[in-house]
DNA sequence: CATGAATGAGTGTTCATTCAT
DNA sequence: AATGAATGAACACTCATTCAT
């Protein structure tokens, strides 16, 4: 390694750590304020720049957002790909992928948060194509995991698939609004918890 | 009834009306589009006026949100307090507060959908403040009834109180989301499979 | 006098008073708050009634200002009139025109004010052209007023005409912005004082 | 004096000056067509810059007028004070305030018209309250200063107080209307011409 | 890398005006 | 005479974006 190759992979790692950085400030203030009520200028001022400076790193708003949300996905999907490679029985697997979606909620909260509240809306630009394919996919790995675990006797089949589907979708990730890292209750914690309430419900037996 | 006493309440009730409708409009636009990205102008369209006409009819765009809102919450409680007054059991009225939520959802969709996407974001204003006080009742209502379901011994104790609170106010409201009047499964069937689940699980026994 | 012909004049009279009572309430608005920031729905709202309805009364706001400012102005060259034309010395003309200008003032305050703040604005456009006119030939009065004076040996000579002229156009006119009907002064009162000032000064002698 | 500090400053004084630049424009337009008949684009139109720049610069429309009036009130009191704490007679000191008056008015010539033709109406808002304040403390030092010629045997005693402060107060300031730097007389030379007015009147000895 | 100044399209809102009733 | 509802142009102001420095 010359140091003239450590130097450029110095500024490198510093660039991409800044572009980090400022993703990481701009999920944020997306998620709390809502994208469109974001302006450029928060961003800005939460990351202590002025507003014209973003764009030295990004192209536009939209190219953030874009950028936060991928990334998120691809961890996400990551994730997932390695519990779904593994083989395991429907149940396990929901156990899993359950475990998991806590998990990419600890890491990508607020680009979680982005994703809940306007992944519908950014979806209609050609740029976001990719928030369809990832719902679909995501859509098709549920209900066939679903029918499995109906098929293996595991789960109940006196349910609609497609409401269950929902049912435990909308009720994982809109946790993401309320979590937080470092809180009493650790992701694992709120994914042990939820999966008892979606296997056993919450009455006594 | 006089006839000048019915041209007088034709009258009323005319423009009653016209409001009503067009905070219809209103409510299903900003549900659609999110309430920061509709502009009055897209509202006015979808109502066939032009954007400078709504101000006849309202002081701004947040007073439309304004009376979306206080419309839906004042309904919602109508319903909630009856539940509430008829003395029933935990587990009873757990039931029926389900069953009057996805009812409220089908009279009021879009005015939910507004709720849960911008109440966090309007609260901040004073116009706003009966939007906190809504969900602190909320939350007391629903965290008395499962304590009181768990001193009853309907529901089961090794939960986390607060996250069955999140877990069941979560999955019902977020249902506004995707919710549609007359499709394949009432207000009703939905509930009675939501509330399965709540209290079941989906875990075949 | 037929009874028709009493009852049409009873008709047009009235319309006439109710014409006049618009334009004294709009007057009084355009003077207290502007011309330009009063609103036709404020005029209508001292009037009593609805914005739309001025519209049955009067062509345009534009409209009413034209018939407030060609009013006084009317009136005000008509008592100058019967001042010029009495033949009195130069120093005797100067007194009833100034003594005459307060009973003006004291008929037309809000279209004095309203004359003041706006004529020079409304000037520019073709309907008003009379402002000019009559501005033209106050300034022609009010100077040759004054070189009959000197030439009388009425007033010093040591002045220059322009700016007295100016000075007690102004000190004059500007009056209507706090002269109040029924106040401690009346306006024979104040053109009285005004008179001493202009003609003697503040000096002790 | 570091380069360095000589740069900051020369970036300061530059930003300073623009600001400077724009307001010197706005008070221009405010003053020759109004506050509320100026548009904000006719102002930037003025400057040879877009409508939505002027923001950059200002925060709003008011911001503008008031940063123009108080920088006039506050340079005008600055000359009055110096006049006050000289000692003079009273006669002496009005021979003073009115010359710093129109010299005021040489230098601030927008921003009096504006005063005048505004303050009244913006002084109900709070954040121009300092326009009220002013205005009390004008009257007062006025009538103080009557009321000490009239001690001094300096001032005719005939004359109402308030009348000859309302008096001297309109007939300087309405100057404001057309006086034009550079014009035939100077503002020193009105000053003098109305001051002989004022002390001896226009009456021939 | 960041700033400061500007752009220009668009936003919520106002307002003079119209007109069927 | 007056109302109620609407129009459409204009307004103050915002904001994503650009660019010379």
């Amino acid at each position: 390694m010359s140091p003239r190759r450590r130097d450029t992979e110095g500024t490198a790692a510093a660039r991409a750590g800044r572009r980090a950085e400022l993703l990481a400030t701009a999920a944020e203030v997306f998620a709390s304020q809502g994208y469109s009520a974001t302006t450029v200028r928060k961003v800005a001022d939460a990351a202590g720049i002025l507003g014209g400076s973003l764009y030295y790193h990004f192209d536009s708003k939209e190219a953030m957002a874009d950028e936060i949300l991928s990334t998120f996905l691809d961890d996400m999907w990551a994730g997932y790909d390695r519990v779904l490679a593994a083989g395991l029985s429907a149940r396990d697997t929901l156990e899993q992928i359950v475990v998991e979606s806590f998990r990419v909620i600890d890491r990508h909260r607020p680009a979680v948060v982005l994703y809940q509240n306007e992944s519908k809306h950014l979806a209609t630009s050609e740029r976001f194509r990719y928030l369809n394919d990832s719902r679909r996919r995501f859509e098709e790995m549920w209900l066939d995991l679903l029918r499995r675990g109906v098929e293996e006797g595991a789960f109940r089949s006196d349910l609609d698939p497609d409401l269950v589907y929902r049912y435990i979708r909308d009720t994982v990730w809109v946790a993401a609004n309320w979590y937080k890292r470092g809180g009493r209750l650790s992701a694992d914690d709120i994914a042990k918890q939820y999966l008892a309430m979606f296997l056993e419900g919450i009455q006594a037996s």
